[in-house]
DNA sequence: CTAGGGTTAG
């Protein structure tokens, strides 16, 4: 609705500055109209009065969400490359952050290792497509080199961490990987259902029941509502342990 | 004056 009258007001702006075209290119990413943004994109580069810089290529790269779109990311990655773009910090981080949306780990671990100064935000963003892609042990190696960067993981970046330390459940590197989970989630300060379930979870995974059932009942004492991923992770948590009774406990929910 | 990362099971 938004994006409807914003275009208007665009369409009507004879020559829009460059922050203009930004704006409504940001806008179609936002709103999933890449081809949109694509075009405008393009019309800039047409009309040769303007270079598009760091907020246009950080626009259109964040709005390539599919895989099906991995052409039009390599093509803008190669105009980022090419002389005469303003690369930012921003847009290399659009860029890992990109291929990680597409799997493309490599692609994003090649982008990331050329940036001098990675951001938190491309260490979360590789960090965070390690784990989507599957692998967990990745996304915590990368989340160690980060301390040792001397960088500190904000809430948003604990959130994938807790994923991923709940998803490995190898046992040779399980315990370890697991203290790491349970350390973040000790020093966050704002915990709320998602991580007290990912942590449950994690627990349970690792045959860590009692633990599991203890966190559960630390989150009903402040006064937190479980949900039905608590109970699901629960569930879980018994069948690792073989806790046939216990799990009965839940099943009425 | 505009921009980039995230959230639960099997």
């Amino acid at each position: 609705m938004g994006l409807v009258s914003a275009s208007k007001v665009f369409s009507g702006v004879s020559e829009p500055d460059l922050v203009l075209w930004n704006s409504m290119i940001s806008g179609y990413s936002f709103c999933e109209f890449w081809a949109e943004g694509l075009r405008l994109f393009n019309r800039i580069r047409e009309n040769g009065k303007q270079q598009p810089d760091g907020y246009t290529l950080v626009g259109i790269i964040s709005g390539l969400i599919d895989f099906s779109q991995l052409g039009i990311g390599l093509g803008i990655h190669g105009l980022c490359l090419k002389s005469g773009f303003d690369c930012s910090a921003y847009v290399g981080s659009a860029l890992v952050s990109m291929y990680s949306r597409f799997k493309c780990m490599n692609l994003a671990y090649g982008v990331f290792i050329s940036l001098c100064q990675p951001d938190l935000l491309a260490w979360s963003a590789l960090i965070t497509g390690y784990s989507r892609y599957g692998d967990h042990k990745k996304a915590l190696f990368f989340y160690r080199n980060l301390s040792v960067d001397g960088k500190k993981a904000d809430s948003i970046l604990i959130a994938s961490i807790l994923v991923a330390a709940a998803h490995l459940a190898d046992v040779r590197c399980g315990s370890e990987i697991h203290g790491l989970g349970i350390l973040v989630f000790d020093n966050m300060s704002n915990r709320n259902v998602v991580s007290y379930n990912s942590v449950i979870s994690g627990l349970g995974l690792h045959g860590l029941a009692v633990q599991a059932f203890k966190l559960f009942e630390e989150m009903i004492e402040t006064g937190m509502k479980p949900d039905e991923s608590t109970f699901s992770s629960l569930l879980c948590a018994c069948c690792h342990s073989g806790l046939v009774k216990d799990g009965g406990k839940f099943s009425g929910e």
